[in-house]
DNA sequence: GCAATAACTAACAAAATTGTTAGTATTTAA
DNA sequence: TTAAATACTAACAATTTTGTTAGTTATTGC
C-alpha cells in the first residue's frame, strides 16, 4: 500500500506536477511493462501468451503489471465473446498504440550506443572560429 | 548491493537481453533522472543549481542519481578549469542528448492524455464494411 | 469424476530503491 | 577564526517494487 505521508511519495507528486514527462516515466518503468506492451501490440494478448514469452514471470507478476497498465488506460481487458473456452484478451488503448513508436526509438537508442557508437562531450563552439562579420 | 544470485537479477538480465528497449527504459527510471537531464540540459549544470531546482532532493540521493547517470555515459562530471571557487559541472554526451527529444516526446504523450483526449480501443475494421470487389 | 488449462487473488517475503543522518574536504568572505 | 558555500561519502532506515506460496473459479478433455 502507498504511504500518502511519505517524503518519497511527495517527492513524487512533485516530479507529476512539475512535467508529464515523469508520470510518463512511471507508467512505463516497471519491470516487464515495455515488453509486456510490445507483445501484446506483435499479437500476444493472451494471459497464457504473455506468459509463454516471459519464461521468468509469475502468474501474480503478470497479472498485476496488466492491472497497472490498465489502470494507466495503456490496454483494455476484454473478454472474448462465444469463444469456447471463454477468454480473455488484452488490447491496447488509442494511448497505448501512441506509445509504441516511443519505445521504439527508446529501443534505438540503446541499441545504438551499446552497439558501438562513439560517446564524447560536444565541445563548445570556439567564438575565434566564427566570422567577424557574423558577430 | 545487487544481489547476483536473486531471481529479481536473472529476470532483469532477461529483458536486457530480448531487447535494449529494456536497458533504455532502465537507465531512465531512476526517480529523479529524467528531470535532471533536462535541467542539465537547460543549462543548470552545477551541483547546487540542482538543488535549487529539486527542492526535495537530498544532496545525498542527487549525488547518487547523478552517480548512476554517469555511470550510463548519459553525462560526464568535469571540472570547470581557473574557476573560483575551483567547481564541477555536469555536461550531457552526445549520448545523453540524443535522448532529450525521447523524453520531450514521453512528454508529450503524457501531456496529450492527461489532458483530456479521449482514449477508446480501436475498433476492428468490419469486413462487410469493405466493397466486395476489394477483396 | 479427475486432471489440465486459463485466468486470476490475498498474504507474505525478498530485494531494490529512495531518503536520513552524520560526517568529509576545500574555498571564500566577514 | 569562524561561518557559509560547494560537492561530496558511508552507514543506516523507510518505503516501494518484485517475487513466492497457496489458494480460487470455470471450463475442457479423457
Amino acid at each position: 500500500m502507498r504511504k500518502m505521508q511519505s517524503r518519497n511519495y511527495a517527492n513524487e507528486q512533485f516530479l507529476f506536477e512539475v512535467c508529464e514527462r515523469n508520470s510518463a516515466i512511471n507508467m512505463i518503468s516497471g519491470r516487464w511493462k515495455g515488453q509486456i506492451v510490445y507483445y501484446i501490440y506483435q499479437g500476444n494478448n493472451r494471459f497464457h501468451l504473455l506468459q509463454k514469452k516471459l519464461p521468468g514471470i509469475s502468474e501474480t507478476v503478470l497479472a498485476r503489471q496488466l492491472k497497472e497498465l490498465e489502470s494507466h488506460a495503456i490496454l483494455v481487458k476484454m473478454e472474448i465473446p462465444d469463444s469456447i473456452p471463454a477468454g480473455i484478451k488484452y488490447v491496447l488503448t488509442n494511448k497505448g498504440i501512441d506509445l509504441v513508436p516511443i519505445l521504439e526509438s527508446l529501443c534505438d537508442w540503446g541499441k545504438l550506443y551499446a552497439g558501438g557508437k562513439e560517446i564524447f562531450v560536444c565541445p563548445p563552439i570556439e567564438t575565434s572560429a566564427l566570422e567577424p562579420a557574423q558577430l
